[in-house]
DNA sequence: CATGAATGAGACTTCATTCAT
DNA sequence: GATGAATGAAGTCTCATTCAT
């Protein structure tokens, strides 16, 4: 509880300054000059920290990407269940998107038409994460959970296209402080699509979602805001989306 | 009747050129001074058509969205029935981008982050585009087609969602061939989704597909400007995407 | 007679305050700011001119040397012997170095020893201009004008080396006016090394001079000062160089 | 007495590592970064040693001339005759630039035309040992050797001027090895001038130049600094070489 | 002594935009 | 209507130099 957070170093307090002011303004509208007022250093400092304006903006996806990826790969392991692990891959991103709008307005509406960026360790982390997604929806497919003409490209582009727009257009309207929040959305969604590419027959229900003691798993291993339960409600949502 | 193909105007090699070099260069770093070499005239002669390099820019998805528009209003009302008139959306949309990737890059990478952008007549065209969609949607609830708890804002977000995603990355990866193009992704992303809604029971089944003679008869529709009907059908479909 | 000159044009006025600086100052120091002032415009107009800092000083030795070089062409043919020719090439550089000191410093204080200056035509023409010195000492050994066991090489550096440790000097010493100037050296230098390369018992005399009707003919095909005479006359000089 | 050869101090280091990057990339382009990177110390190390960067530059040119010439002065006096001083003179000059290219390049290409360098000690003993050429030259000329009428400030000029030119172009030309090295040329250049300046008649002939056990002593007496041999050394020379 | 860290000052360069012709 | 020419304004980046430790 205790603030272990020791004054920020300059590295710190610029890429701070620089996420805030990168996502507000986009890359090209943001200036050194700003950001190194906003983060109290000399713009001479920025250049001694990151050699260009550029390698300023990748440098912080990187640094949360890291962050994130490591969270992610110590917990995913231990969700049961295909549809389970798809669900704590897509709420990661939801999570992640939705603690940090700076980050996901710069992820989604700066770097993501950022061609330089694909070639980036960040990019690569983020890759790699969406691979894990698509690994799920194969195993998925293989072991008879869904159908066996899916096509998991395709599910995990309506996944992420899905996430993404709402996010996009959270931001695009200023994100709006709303009662049903994007992570509310998460399990209608995802249930909407897994129960159209589910072997039919079964029984949804409660069985397929993040179970009970996962969701335990899942709250403990982030050691952050408490998940008591991912389980589906598609509760009735007035959205003025 | 009047020749449609004449010497273009000035005004419209200046779009031109314009819409393929922020497409490919984006906004920021697209010159005024390359536009006007591309499209063969003066750098002042843009300033006389256009006040600013942002009135350039908002001006191409405005002339671009207009016609399209006026298209779709026409075709739409033909269509029956709730599930098609959103594939006829839908299918509107992936033929647009598909078929002028210039503007689908600029509108998916360049404009969908840039916040002027929305107050734009240009937008507002789009924005009652998606509203048309959102409102098949509430009426296929209405109707009883969709389970009643649907969320109609989250539908419209997967369909619009997914379709933007998969063209994003299709830009982004250089806009590769593919034997399976995004268009034959259609259907089966939109059957997954509307199975998951749709109030069970009833044998949706083929005949709500568009059928390959319909999506014949669409296209030839489209240019012609009649249209009867637009069922629809869903191959098999092995994508690599 | 008649000011022709015209109102200087920018880009001449341009090149005329960069010559000045860049000789004064050298290139390094030199500021675009500086000689934006002091030719008048704008410094976005200096780079409408020339695309570069450095294209602009590589472009002041190119006008020169060429508007040079073709003078001398068109003289050098008409001399006739192979020491009046080498006698007039020197001349020219001699000639050409104390008419315009900005240009000799330009080019013996800052380009001489600028790498990239050599893969410039400016510079080419002036190893033309060179190679032309050392055919005419080649053809002098050719035929027996001068010993045998010459080295063609190394008299050319002996010519130009000291013409050029002459006006170097004379630059770093603030270009001091003298009753000798360096043109009044010449001759004497001329003729030590010639002296020290021909074929000896010949009287060496006038008839090694540049002749009076060459000299004439040189003269009026410069159009310029008056060379009446550019026999040798080692009169007694006291220099405090 | 003390081994001389001792871990080199930090104030070497740095000086070697400047003469380098002097010699190669210009002053100006030079950095102290890069100096004090290539030193192995810190670039507030260089600050401790040297006030400005423009210090370090001129204390590397003291440092050698002073080393050079102490040398220099304690062998010209044993050297008999005013052609054979003349001699060594120039080959002191031409061993030097050969055997320290980074010196020599220094030197010709960059110090030269910075006139502040003029001003400075290092440069002081560079004239003093070109005044000592000079009162060879004028000792020459008032024992009659030399022509009475011989201009020695031309002499001198043409000596220095024909060397420097030889190793200016040897750098610029990136130093190519070559069958003929400089020194080989200095006596045929040197014999050409002083032929030039004679008081013919006599014969010149070999016992002019520096002759073969000569030229080995003096490379004995450059390493050995012990200095024996006190043969004959010719009238009074007024020279404060 | 040695240095890591920081920066002030300024350079070059770019470009949207204007305006007289 | 069309444009060649000019520029104001600003931005990124570099680097010699300083200073507390």
């Amino acid at each position: 509880m205790a603030d272990k957070s020791r004054p920020k170093t300059r590295k710190d307090r610029i890429m701070d300054a620089a996420l805030r002011i990168f996502a507000e303004k986009g890359f090209q509208s943001a200036t050194i000059t700003e950001i190194s007022k906003e983060a109290g250093v000399s713009e001479a400092t920025i250049y001694e920290y990151f050699g260009t304006k550029e390698d300023l903006l990748f440098a912080i996806p990187e640094k949360i990407t890291n962050e994130t990826l490591e969270k992610s790969t110590k917990v995913i392991p231990y969700i049961k269940g295909v549809e389970g692990k798809i669900r704590a891959i897509l709420l990661f991103y939801v999570q992640l998107y939705q603690s940090n709008p700076h980050y996901s307005a710069l992820v989604l509406l700066q770097l993501m038409s950022n061609k330089r960026f694909r070639q980036t360790p960040a990019h690569a982390a983020i890759r790699r994460s969406s691979h894990g997604l698509l690994d799920c929806i194969k195993d998925g497919i293989a072991d008879g959970t869904f159908k066996k003409d899916s096509n998991p490209y395709l599910i995990r582009s309506m996944l992420m296209g899905t996430i993404e727009h709402l996010f996009i257009h959270w931001h695009m309207q200023g994100m709006p402080k709303r009662k049903t929040s994007i992570i509310d959305m998460l399990d209608p969604f995802i249930e909407i699509i897994l129960d159209g590419i589910r072997t039919k027959k079964e029984e949804s229900g409660l069985t397929l979602y993040l179970k009970m003691e996962d969701a335990h798993t899942f709250g403990k291993l982030l050691q952050k805001k408490d998940i008591e339960d991912t389980r589906g409600h598609s509760r009735k949502i007035k959205s003025d989306y």
